[in-house]
DNA sequence: TCCTTACTGTAGCAGTCGCTAAAGAATCCT
DNA sequence: AGGATTCTTTAGCGACTGCTACAGTAAGGA
């Protein structure tokens, strides 16, 4: 039955290849770069993971379980106006964190568009809610206030990526609460 | 004195080399793409522009001179939040443009930091001088609500590159704008 | 103990990377 | 015409890409 047992943890590997995918993205981490990071030969690689697209499919997986959707879980707070602002603050902290890379890995790596997609959603719908209870303003189109927070946060990860510190992002953060309509 | 004279126009091989790197990168633009794309040979790319790196400086000073500047002419305007909205408004048009690639090059290439520390001291000498002028009010500190600008231009040109129509970034754009703060 | 199984390291596949040596071709100058 | 100059094409450099055939090794089950 069980033959040979592996000589790596496969799950600290994993989160090797998420911290590298994370700091340089998919196309600029190699597999000799993957590789020499876990401390193995390519053979093992393919035999734990199959193909470094895999690879990448897991740890964006462990990403999203891991950093992203306690981030988007702030959208629960009870106020619209505190949901989003625990949001911005949350990733103004992950983006900038000390021992994981700058930035945020769904919304800079061109392969995760489709996560950009359900997080611009998500605060959609957290944002129809709050217009629903009545504590944001129902003249503005649900969809375009969250496609604006999506790109404020894109903002602050590429700003983060170029050396932002906690300190400024956190100013994005606060700067871009104020255009959150109040009901009148 | 002169020699054999080369073969393909030099300038429109500067464009060709342009559009690929907008399109997709410094790092994802191969030398032979490149080649292909001018319909050169290596030996020629070299001989006129000397190595890939130059040839990605000479590109991207073509597009700061014929896309970037013009559009951060727009801050020039008369009135800080007509600036602001001017500038908001044109990059909504520039990176959806059809017939360039969408995004802008300056937000979205690793390599042109420098030009993005530019484009926000820029930003917040225009809203300091938009405080002088008492268009704007003096409570807020120049330059972070410049990076919160960036950061918005950031993510419009991300949203551009993912798909996004002219429609939606206008609509994040006009949202934006509600976040200067008008003097009391 | 021996077989089966599943991993390991070695070595290398075909393809692409940025780049260039060498030789031929096209121009100007004398 | 002949030489000098500068481009062109052909061909290929060493290094790297994602990936794998093959042989050796370490475990469990009969």
């Amino acid at each position: 039955m069980a033959g040979r047992p592996r000589s790596f943890d496969r799950d600290s590997a994993l989160d090797t290849a998420l911290d590298a995918f994370w700091r340089a993205g998919y196309e600029q981490t190699s597999v000799s770069q993957l590789t020499q990071a876990i401390g193995i030969q390519p053979p093992s690689l393919y035999a734990a993971f199959s193909s470094k697209d895999k690879l990448f499919a897991e740890a964006a997986e462990r990403y999203l379980e891991r950093f992203h959707r306690g981030l988007m879980a702030s959208l629960d707070r009870a106020g619209t106006r505190e949901a989003i602002a625990a949001l911005l603050e949350a990733a103004a902290r992950a983006h900038t964190r000390p021992g994981t890379p700058p930035g945020c890995l769904v919304l800079s790596e061109p392969r995760l568009r489709g996560e950009r997609e359900n997080m611009r959603a998500q605060i959609a719908e957290r944002l129809r809610r709050g217009q629903r209870d009545g504590d944001l303003s129902p003249e503005v189109e649900a969809g375009e206030l969250a496609a604006l927070i999506e790109a404020v946060l894109a903002g602050m990860s590429a700003r983060a990526r170029d050396g932002g510190t906690l300190e400024e992002l956190q100013a994005i953060s606060r700067l871009a609460l104020s255009l959150l309509p109040v009901p009148h």
